[in-house]
DNA sequence: ACGCCCACGTA
DNA sequence: CGTACGTGGGCGTC
């Protein structure tokens, strides 16, 4: 399983120097010339190598305090009484910080004592605040203990603030070249802003940050940051009872300053000020020359530590546990371990695989003693390779309950040996875990050893729990769940001298892909247990055991038959699109004056559309402004050319061309093309389709249409059946939602575009016209994904007034549905995640997070992962169950493809009219019954000789 | 050779 | 400033 790059970012490399424990303790306090330069080797290899480092200071006290009034103390407590508010907003805070902006190193720094070199001065300093609350002072330690847990370091300094350390660290860094955050409530730390130095302000709670940015100070305060400590000291500062100028605010005070160019200006000039706000300065001129010498943050402490020792490092696992456990912050050290994981656990060695090699006879034996069926499961790896409809497996490593593991290498085995291995492999009681089956089924049905009696996938449970991950690789899962590499234990007694262990290579050194299938084998086994814990804490188990892993060999099954193309067609349409795109091409260049630009490539065209055409500007991309079809097609109404006309066409008929040759490509020898489908891609439980996708062939245009008819039915079949859902995303609606009036929608059996639009406009339902229709169906679609008005607007092209009053029209008549999707994103994130109807949960920690964009992103993903979600689950158990009906009718046809809300049937001879029947059944009735669905699920059933005529 | 961007196909 | 995917060409980078 490949990392999210946001977790490699946050905990990058683990510090070459020695490990700084307590760093407040540290022994030898360094001297400043140590915090300003990077004398030591570690802090130059730390500062040179990878990315550009950011360096996040926190200010303890002072976020915590935050915390402890934003939240309410009688929420937060543990079953002993001690009351965790201060210290469960601060965690939560820091987790969102590490995660949203991926320091790589980190220090949070306390004030140490109330008595400080301020005090000294001026006594009265910070002097008038409340009494701090002791339900607050004992929440500090705690703070520290997260801290220590998660192995952040702590610094302080005797005699000084937090800012006075934050200032310094912060020059240091700077000097270092690195990006530095600062977390506090303090504003004077505003006078360290530069242009790599940011400080974010809590405004309100615990989760919205201010990013003072320079440009945010100049337009909030109105003068450059490090001018903010002479506004701050003409102004005063309530919080550390520094009065200010009477009669002077923030306006007079940056006016001043602007004219002047600093406070030292200014005091020079103070003479030649005019009016009552002169007078006043001139009055409470020390006053205000005091006040800058005690917010000026100390910037040249010594301190005993240096910005390397900040570097993140990883956190103590049992101790994160033990932590978390006694404040009882279960979901907090779940959403921790969710979203910050990545960190390096201490890797064990690998697996001490034994690696037999059991020959003729002993194959059985083996077998026998370590993998007996009706036992407990084995780990089975493979060797082998299938693609595109062919495949071959040459190896087999089998590791037993008992720890032992053997190794078959398939190209010499003794028939006695195959006998009793593919007598076992095809034992449905010889219980098996793999991690990825399916192509290991592929290759073992291609050898002729099916496996069946697979009861764990390693790779489908993983998914199941972090279904946003991309890959799941084993060695990952194996490091990451198992803390141990993917690799041969060589310390492990006799790892090294195993008898009859061939070295394929000649390289004696190295263990062989034998004993490395042997080594996945029994890291499948091993992880198959911790996994399928994991699965039942997130309720999945029965998703996976019912659902997903049955769902396996009817996917290889389908992989394996294919769908049967009309190759000539194809390549008559190949022929056909080729013309049109030279046809295209020719004129597209005439028009432009016999240019021969490449067409398909953006960066020319906006070469001749903008620069030389003087076209107005589309809608700008990262890299210019885009070309795309909306675009073309609105420049050519605003500025007609015969060039764009011509280039859309060469777009539309090339882009046609190539899914043509892809699909012709793919097609193999048996003349039908066989894809891929992924089980664990779709963070939402959908399949998808690769290699090639025929999840995406075109329906919406005439010409793309001519694709789906050389899909054909295939030469032992009599005809397709394509059968799909109408509108179940949103039944599913209607369903989570419980709306009356859109369950009622469905129950009635009356077209559901016009029902709704009856509705929001108040008219008959005959009355609705095709306008109507049109923006209530783009509606309806659109708040599954989160539309906004705005959204809805430019997509119908009407005015953002009139979109919004169709959404609260729309809203009015069903309100169930907008407190559904109100519901729903407030549910995730305080659990965390979506559900759907079977379970299925997506894990969204940024619906907490800081940053506006990334939390309102995670909002849609929060609204359409349920709806899309159930209707993968829908659509998944409908598949299971028409394979179960063809089974057990001893029906030939087969399933072929999956196309989300579309099933694709090749139907053997005479077998229509069952196949119809029970494909109305089973994707109908039975799988409501199944999911317990408020509304019916209609189906619709076409035939014909090929996808397109069996269409709708 | 690899990765990113753009554009565009489906549900 | 609407979710979920996969593919292919262009183009910059190594």
């Amino acid at each position: 399983m490949s990392v999210p790059a946001v977790d490699r970012t946050a905990l990058p490399v683990r510090c070459s120097g020695t490990p700084v424990g307590e760093v407040g303790l540290s022994v030898t306090p360094p001297r400043l010339a140590d915090v300003t330069t990077t004398s030591s080797a570690t802090s130059v290899d730390a500062v040179l190598e990878g990315p550009r480092p950011r360096l996040l200071l926190v200010d303890g006290h002072s976020l915590a305090y935050r915390a402890f009034f934003a939240l309410p103390a009688e929420n937060f407590s543990t079953s002993t009484g001690q009351v965790t508010n201060a210290v469960y907003g601060f965690t939560s805070m820091l987790i969102n910080l590490l995660r949203d902006e991926a320091p790589t190193h980190v220090g949070v720094a306390f004030d140490v004592s109330k008595r400080t070199f301020r005090t000294e001065e001026y006594p009265e300093y910070k002097a008038g605040r409340s009494a701090t609350p002791t339900e607050f002072t004992g929440q500090v330690d705690l703070v520290k203990e997260v801290l220590a847990a998660l192995r952040i370091a702590v610094v302080t300094k005797e005699g000084y603030e937090a800012d006075d350390v934050i200032a310094t660290l912060t020059g240091a860094a700077r000097a270092q070249g690195a990006e530095v955050l600062v977390v506090t409530g303090d504003r004077d730390a505003f006078q360290l802003v530069d242009e790599a130095t940011t400080v974010l302000y809590p405004r309100k709670g615990v989760s919205d940050l201010a990013r003072m940015t320079p440009e945010a100070v100049e337009e909030k305060y109105g003068v450059r940051p490090e001018r903010y400590g002479d506004l701050a000291a003409l102004v005063g500062e309530t919080s550390d009872n520094l009065p200010g100028v009477p009669g002077v605010g923030p306006k007079t005070a940056a006016k001043w300053l602007t004219a002047h160019g600093d406070l030292q200006g200014l005091v020079a000039g103070v003479g030649s000020l005019t009016g009552k706000a002169g007078q006043s300065l001139r009055d409470h001129l020390d006053q205000v020359l005091r006040n800058k010498r005690l917010n000026a943050p100390v910037r040249d402490l010594e301190l005993p530590v240096v910005v390397d020792d900040l570097a993140v490092r990883p956190w103590d696992r049992e101790e994160v546990h033990r932590v978390f456990d006694g404040l009882e912050f279960r979901v907090l050290r779940d959403r921790l371990f969710a979203t910050l994981s990545a960190d390096e656990p201490e890797v064990d060695g690998g697996f001490a695989v034994s690696a037999e090699r059991p020959a003729g006879s002993d194959a059985a034996a083996w077998i026998a003693a370590h993998a007996a069926p009706g036992g407990p499961a084995s780990g089975v790896a493979v060797l082998g390779r299938w693609s595109g409809g062919s495949g071959d497996a040459w190896g087999l490593a089998l590791a037993g309950a008992d720890g032992a593991t053997a190794w078959f290498d398939l190209r010499e085995l003794s028939p006695d040996a195959e006998a009793a291995l593919a007598a076992w492999l095809a034992d449905a009681d010889a219980p098996k875990v793999l991690h990825d089956a399916k192509p290991a089924l592929h290759a073992l049905a291609e050898r002729g050893t099916p496996l069946a009696g697979l009861v764990a996938d390693t790779a489908l449970a993983a998914y199941l729990c972090q279904p946003d991950q991309r890959s799941y690789d084993l060695a990952d899962l194996a490091v990451r769940f198992l803390q141990r590499e993917l690799k041969v234990d060589e310390d492990a007694a006799g790892a090294g001298e195993q008898q009859g262990v061939l070295d394929l290579d000649g390289d004696a050194a190295g263990p062989d892909e034998g004993q490395l299938a042997c080594v996945r084998a029994a890291a499948a086994l091993e992880l198959s247990a911790v996994l399928a814990e994991q699965v039942e804490q997130r309720g999945g188990t029965q998703l996976l055991g019912e659902l997903e892993l049955p769902l396996v060999p009817l996917l290889a099954q389908m992989e394996a038959d294919g769908i049967a193309v009309d190759t000539a067609a194809l390549e008559r349409l190949e022929g056909e699109f080729a013309e049109v795109v030279a046809d295209a091409a020719e004129e597209a260049y005439a028009a432009i004056g016999g240019q021969k630009i490449n067409l398909g490539s953006p960066k020319q065209l906006q070469v001749v559309l903008f620069e030389q055409l003087g076209m107005p500007k589309t809608k700008r991309t990262k890299t210019g402004w885009t070309t795309d079809a909306e675009a073309l097609a609105d420049l050519n109404v605003r500025q007609p050319h015969p060039f764009l006309d011509h280039l859309l066409r060469h777009r539309d008929a090339s882009r046609l061309r190539q899914t043509v040759e892809g699909l012709l490509k793919a097609v193999a020898d048996d003349g039908r093309i066989h894809t891929t489908f992924q089980q664990t891609i779709a963070a939402t439980g959908r399949l998808s389709s690769t290699d090639p996708n025929l999840q995406n062939i075109p329906i919406r245009t005439a010409e793309g249409r001519r694709i789906r008819e050389a899909f054909v039915v295939g030469r032992d079949a009599e005809v397709l059946l394509t059968a799909d859902y109408s509108q179940i995303e949103m039944r599913i609606m209607a369903h989570l939602s419980g709306d009356e009036g859109l369950i009622e929608a469905f129950r009635s059996g009356e077209d559901l575009h016009r029902f709704v639009g009856a509705r929001v406009f108040g008219v008959e339902p005959a009355d609705v016209t095709g306008e109507m229709r049109a923006k209530i169906k783009a509606m309806s679609y659109g708040l599954a994904y989160g539309l906004s008005a705005f959204g809805l607007s430019r997509q119908l092209t009407i005015p953002v007034d009139e979109a919004r009053g169709l959404m609260d029209d729309y809203f009015a008549r069903f309100g169930g549905v907008r407190d559904y999707l109100r519901g729903v994103v407030e549910e995730a994130r305080a659990t965390g995640f979506t559900e759907t109807v079977l379970g299925r949960r997506r894990y969204l920690p940024d619906l907490t997070s800081d940053n506006r964009q990334r939390r309102e992103i995670a909002e849609r993903m929060a609204l359409n992962a349920p709806i899309q979600g159930s209707a993968a689950d829908v659509i998944k158990l409908a598949m299971l169950g028409v394979e179960r009906a063809l089974r057990e009718q001893d029906l030939r046809s087969r399933l072929l493809l999956q196309v989300h809300d579309e099933l694709v049937v090749d139907v053997a001879p005479g077998e229509r009219e069952a196949v119809e029947a029970l494909l109305r059944e089973q994707m109908g009735a039975r799988v409501q019954e199944r999911t317990q669905l408020s509304v019916p699920l209609d189906v619709s059933v076409g035939a014909g000789a090929s996808w397109h005529e069996a269409g709708h």
